[in-house]
This record gives C-alpha cells, sequence and structure tokens, in this order.
DNA sequence: GGCTCATGTAAAGGTCGTTCACATGAGCTG
DNA sequence: CAGCTCATGTGAACGACCTTTACATGAGCC
C-alpha cells in the first residue's frame, strides 16, 4: 500500500498535476457504481492516490463536488437535446420525438450524471450557477414546445408552450426515474421505457390537436405556423383543458 | 443531557416500552427535515431517549428501518389512493382525476414517506414485502386505468389498461419530483403542480379518444363499457400510438 | 539561487454505523 | 415470593468518513 503510493508518487512527482479533473471523474465512477449517496470524497482521493485531504485544496466539501458534476451534467445533457432537437429538422414533430429519446438515453448512458442532477439531494436553488444551467437544458425543451406550439392546426385553440415543455419534461423525468435506472428498470414491463415514453408524448399531442399518425418519419406534411389570432374562434369550445388565459 | 437521560429514563424505567415505533416516529420527522439521504440511526436513538446501541434489538441496520418507513408509505399510500379512486364514483374521469390529486398531495404532505418509496435509493427488488407493497399501490392506478380504458368510445381502438397505468404514473412521478417537493417547488412555474397535473392527464385522456370536456364533474355523461371486440375496425386508422398487439 | 504560493501530507477531532460483552428487569415457574 | 430466562437496553470499542490545522514540498518567477 505504501510502497504503492511512492511508485505513484515517483512517477507523478509530489504535486499531481491535475487533481481536479481527476477527483471528477474518479467521483463520475464512484457515483455510477454506488450512487450520490454511496459516494465518498475519500474514495475518490485514494482513487486519485492523494490524501483524504487533497481534494481540500480544489473543492470547498464533498458538496461543491457534487455540484460540480452536477453543473458538468447540465451541461452535457442541454449539448444532447440540442443536437437531438437540430432545430426542429426535418420535421417538428419528429424532432421533438427525437429529444424525448435523448432524454432517455442521457438518463440510461450517464447514469451517474443523471443522479447528481436529479437526485442527489442536491440543494439547487442553492447554486445559482447550477441552477442556470438546469434552466439552459430545460430552455431547449421549452423552445422544442414552443415551435410545436406554433404547429397548433386551425381551429384549435393553442396550448401555452410553457405547459406543454413542463408536461414533456415532467414524462422524460418521470418514465426515466421510475423504469430506465438502477433496480426499477428490472420491473416487468409491457414495453421498453423508449417507447412507453414515445407512445405517451403521441398520445398526449395528439390530445393537443396534432394530427399524428405512425407513417415513417419524412413523408409528414408541416403546415405553415398559424398566428396566434388564428388559432381561437371557428366554433371549437373554447379553453383546452388548460383553462383559458387569465 | 446526562441529567435529561436519567429523568427520561425515571419516566419510563430501563425499558422504553415501546422502542420500535417511537423509532419509526423519529426517523419519519429526520426524513422530513433533511431527507433520507440526511437521515441518522443515532439521530433516531438520540431523539427516543437511548443509546446509540439500541436501535440494533428492532431493526438489523439502518436501511431495515428505511425500509419499514417505505413499506408503511406505500400501505398508506395505497390507501389515499383506493379512497380517492372511490371506486369510480361518481364518474370513472372525476375519480381518475382525483386519484391524480391524491397522488400529489400525498408527496407534498408525506414528504419523509414519499422519500422514503421513492428517492432514498432503497434497492426495491430486494425486498419482497417492500416490493409488493409497492405493486398493491400501483395496482390501484392500474385498476383505476382499466375502467377507463373500457370506457373507450366506440369506433376507437382501445388502449392497454397497464401503458395507461403507466403512464399515468409518470406524469404523476414526474410532476410531484420536479415541481411539487423540497427546493424544487420553489421553482417559479405558470400554474401550480396541480394544475399542471389535472391539464397533463385531461390532454392524455383526450389523445386517447375520451371525449373531455372541463364541465363540472358530475354532470358528465358516461357510455355503459364497450366490449373489447366492438373497439376496433369501423374505418379508423388502425392501432394508436402505442402500435398494434403483437 | 532564493522567494513565494499553490498544492500536497499527516495528525487530530467529531460523527456515524455496527458489534460485542455485559446489565437490567418483566414475566413466567414453582 | 424466590429464582430463572430472555428480550431489551448500555457502554465501550472499531473502522470509515468529513473536515480542519499545522507543516512540507516544489514549480514558477525574480
Amino acid at each position: 500500500m505504501s510502497w504503492r503510493k511512492e511508485q505513484r508518487r515517483a512517477e507523478r512527482g509530489y504535486h499531481h498535476g491535475n487533481l481536479k479533473e481527476a477527483l471528477l471523474q474518479a467521483a463520475l465512477g464512484l457515483i455510477a457504481e454506488k450512487g450520490a449517496a454511496g459516494f465518498t470524497f475519500a474514495d475518490a482521493a485514494r482513487m486519485a492516490g492523494v490524501s483524504a485531504a487533497a481534494p481540500y485544496r480544489h473543492f470547498r466539501d464533498r458538496d461543491e463536488l457534487l455540484s460540480s458534476i452536477a453543473q458538468r451534467g447540465f451541461e452535457q445533457f442541454e449539448a444532447r437535446l440540442s443536437a437531438a432537437w437540430d432545430d426542429g429538422r426535418p420535421d417538428t414533430v419528429t424532432a421533438f420525438e427525437r429529444v424525448g429519446k435523448a432524454y432517455l438515453a442521457f438518463a440510461r448512458e450517464e447514469p451517474a450524471f443523471y443522479n447528481a442532477m436529479f437526485e442527489s439531494g442536491l440543494p439547487v436553488d442553492a447554486n445559482p450557477a447550477l441552477m442556470a444551467a438546469g434552466e439552459r437544458a430545460f430552455g431547449v425543451i421549452r423552445a422544442a414546445a414552443e415551435r410545436l406550439a406554433a404547429l397548433t392546426p386551425p381551429g384549435i385553440p393553442r396550448p401555452p408552450a410553457m405547459m406543454m415543455a413542463l408536461h414533456i419534461w415532467s414524462m422524460s423525468h418521470g418514465i426515466a426515474s421510475l423504469f430506465s435506472r438502477g433496480d426499477a428498470a428490472r420491473r416487468k414491463l409491457p414495453m421498453s421505457p423508449d417507447e412507453l415514453l414515445e407512445a405517451e408524448v403521441l398520445i398526449y399531442l395528439r390530445g393537443l390537436g396534432f394530427p399524428i399518425d405512425r407513417r415513417p418519419a419524412g413523408k409528414r406534411a408541416e403546415p405553415p405556423p398559424v398566428p396566434p389570432e388564428a388559432a381561437s374562434g371557428s366554433g371549437v369550445p373554447p379553453g383546452g383543458p388548460w383553462g383559458k388565459p387569465k
């Protein structure tokens, strides 16, 4: 044990050189294995080959390391959602579904990030930078919802984009955290989490009046966006399930 | 500190008399305050006025206490959902919405239970009794979905009840865990979590073909259940967003 | 070469979870 | 009531963890 530390030190010298990054990586691995609750500051230090006190030169405490990971997670999350959205190409509905899949894929492929972001019990609102990163990620969903809302077929009340975004987020998060990760994933389901989410979103969109079909994407009609004034009127019962705007 | 313990002991004698229950109550309070992660076996013992080793006479370890709480939580959860469902009275849709509200109410009013049940990272599938309790609670949603599915208007493919139940569960859980608890509840929303869920469920049901309206409950038409064979056919495109049964 | 400061170490204090040997006393048995 | 037994509680101890403090090292700069 001691000779090993000596050896490492011989390799890298007294100073680690990149301890902060090494700690983040170590923590990521540990969280993926044992969850944010089981992750230990001391373990991360051990894994990086330094003493238990060294990490305090780079993070105020264990929570700050966790926050850093959550922050990075939100940034990567935003990147992946953005890529999936691809500015609504080739058509809004297809791209929208791709965002949903990307959400689940991220939860599945980056359990450590997802855990730190949503399940670690971090006081998100106590950390402005963290909250901002979260908002930016949510912004992708929000922007997509905005575009989708603008496509509401004529004669149907247009739903508030913000509400749609929150709905989509809650569906994705609900499925991810109930069925798509850890032990919960072992529950016997009649369909995969991806299929479950896709069906849920499609039914939801249909409920909003979108003429959803199951034809392969790419051959979908995409009518031009309707200006808001045209959305109401024409003999359709006023107000959707979201009530009338106050 | 010592005299206080002496005093308590004088009151209750060497033996506590009801330590198991006292520990459960203490843990509930602590979890509500600081979350399942922050809850401490030692703290619970202190709160009950016994030594740190005493709890081990009643629980194998800290996890078993947590599991006991989760189990009780699932039982109370089931009771509340059942009461809300009220066997579908006065009409299926109204009762269904009431179940959704009850879900959120439970998450809000019993944060300790909800935390232990869904956010404590307990290995649910390692504990058969716990898993069974969870299944029973989910069974209420499932039964409600079953009844709802049977009401699918004629000429519209009937959705699998299991899928509906999973969808409803994921919506409820998603909203509860994102917006209805702890710090997350402080996020600025355009509407309350309850309204958000209600709108989501209504849009979803409409997407399934239910003729949802916003008239005050009680004056809703409730057609008799349609036998499954009649659900398909009649010129409607086959298969909903959930695909065709294999 | 010598200074300085970021970065690392060792040691120590406090809290937890958990175990073990031992103490207590509630309830049964005779 | 005396005595026995066993469930229940105590105290001490171990190892792990988080965190702080005083001290050590060495990389970069004059």
